[in-house]
DNA sequence: AAGTGGTCTAGACCACTAG
DNA sequence: TAGTGGTCTAGACCACTTC
């Protein structure tokens, strides 16, 4: 038997997900929601603790307990490592080189856990720190998770991307997998990254995942780390 | 007022840090602990479960509490990363190319929270996966919080470097920052790797805390990213 | 003053481990 | 069977926010 306060956690995020309450929205009070469940507030404050551990509530006292937004500053930055030489985190500037649909191939079906040749929707952004080129992202979504997505819509508010996947799409994004590596530049990167053919780059193959860990991003990001770097605290909370 | 759960937690981490319960013992029980304390059950729980969740003691249901030991093979993965493309993690192979005593330059004292030209301990290891270098350590120690320690005790033991710490030394390594670039590898570095000049390498200098957040290691390590990378996954618990 | 989350208590009962 | 941690309850009181 699954512990009660577990019962309660996985039904307020059915109510979560399922829209019932929006991001920005405060929850009906522990209160209400203990008597609701027939709980103790304990109980019940428990399951909440651990949504707000994952980031999914926020609590404020003397007011009440809310949705999380992503368009937070320190949203923002909870999936967004990329730091410069002294440390400083900057909103990058975006820019969307491209945007089409098109169909997906073996490895990114596998990374997303779609079909094969399922259809997908491709962007490639460039992101400025200090008005330079640091950081070309090329990212490839589901078509179907994202239905009536359009370039502009993208273009628009594209530095708070998982702001846009919440507030048009319904989707949280709680958890990103990540994997780094070292690599030579093709001439289209270095182009647009304006650096020379023989400087290396940072590579982040990253896979956002939603609740019971379904993916619905594949990005694939290129750093020029000459000024910039990858920042990563392990073993506590979260980075500042 | 600080609440009481926080004082009992930091209590609790003077006993440990202070070698009063050492790396693998029992603490005593949660009802002798509240009650030496003077506070109800409740509350100590509420301290222990942040202790838990610091990866600074772990519970056994129905055996009692105990201080973390970092031999523990999920201690080990706990700060290594580095993955195969397959994404198994495997335990390296260290070889020790040297051991020096030395002094600390200027950036090093800055990063480690040392007097500038303060006595270091270097130590540079080529780690190995399924046989092949893949990796290259530069280890810079303060001196004074490692008294007597020799190459022969590094190198007997060095596949759990923060095992050592701890049980010589008294150093339990809570947390680690960390910073990732892509780098063109020196020659003796890529001589060490054996691999070619041309390819470029994944530099992770890392920054490893103590309680208080006390810098205790610093090192710089290189990495073949060519069949491995740096794994991360970011916004919930720790990486299995 | 009323309503919210934050802390703390005291105790019951369950699940697991060991002798 | 005894001792440990794990779950759950019911309620008191505090701190903060809003009206």
């Amino acid at each position: 038997m699954q512990p009660l306060y577990e019962q309660v956690r996985a039904s307020l995020i059915e109510s979560i997900s399922g829209g019932q309450w929006r991001p920005g929205e405060a929850i009906p009070s522990e209160a209400e929601l203990a008597a609701g469940f027939g709980v103790a507030i304990g109980t019940l404050r428990r399951a909440v603790d651990s949504l707000v551990a994952d980031q999914v509530l926020v609590r404020r006292q003397g007011k009440g307990t809310y949705v999380v937004q992503h368009d937070a500053p320190r949203q923002m930055f909870h999936f967004f490592h990329v730091a410069s030489r002294d440390g400083a985190r900057e909103h990058p500037a975006v820019h969307t080189v491209s945007f089409r649909r098109d169909r997906a191939d073996a490895a990114e079906a596998a990374s997303l856990d779609i079909a094969p040749a399922e259809k997908v929707v491709r962007i490639r952004n460039v992101l400025s720190l200090q008005g330079r080129p640091v950081l070309l992202d090329d990212i490839t979504l589901p078509a179907p998770l994202f239905p009536g997505l359009t370039e502009k819509a993208f273009t628009s508010r594209a530095n708070t991307i998982y702001q846009l996947y919440q507030s048009r799409f319904g989707i949280n994004v709680l958890r990103t997998d990540e994997r780094l590596r070292a690599v030579m530049p093709s001439a289209d990167v270095a182009a647009l990254l304006q650096i020379a053919a023989g400087k290396p780059l940072l590579e982040i193959r990253r896979v956002a995942l939603t609740f019971r860990d379904r993916p619905v991003e594949l990005r694939v990001s290129h750093v020029d780390t000459t000024d910039h770097h990858y920042h990563n605290t392990l073993g506590k909370g979260m980075p500042a």
